[in-house]
DNA sequence: GCCTTGACGTTAG
DNA sequence: ACTAACGCCAAGG
């Protein structure tokens, strides 16, 4: 089978596609989980690259954040509408844009049990 | 076709 | 413990 990178973001999007309510995870954690450890700023340039071009349909790119937990995609968001609707989904923060993952975090390796 | 930038992560100082 | 730099891969200029 031919690997490609379209198929890596749909990949990505199927994962991110899998988030739990309320549940959040990481770039790398999604990278790690595809097979491409060092892929994790792929997977932030995969979302960005969703959002212009909208497959048609809508992801919770809004519960993946980096490995700190940060919002650091929230510049692509309108407004505080990242934190917002995770503080909405009952997702913790230990800092305004900083979730606490401790908590909330979704390891996407439970796809596979 | 080369150089710069970027929703990250790890290692070195 | 904190900050700086490098590595990673793809896309745009």
């Amino acid at each position: 089978m031919k690997s490609s990178t379209a198929d890596f973001y749909d990949r990505v999007y199927n994962v991110v596609a899998e988030i739990p309510y309320g549940k959040v995870t990481s770039y790398g954690a999604i990278a790690g989980y595809l097979g491409v450890k060092s892929g994790a700023r792929m997977v932030g340039y995969a979302l960005n690259n969703y959002q212009t071009e909208e497959l048609g349909f809508e992801i919770p790119a809004h519960r993946v954040l980096n490995r700190l937990g940060q919002l650091t995609g929230r510049a692509y968001f309108e407004g505080d509408s990242m934190r917002e609707r995770l503080t909405q989904e009952g997702v913790t923060f230990s800092e305004e844009y900083t979730v606490d993952m401790e908590k909330h975090f979704w390891d996407p390796s439970i796809l596979d049990n």
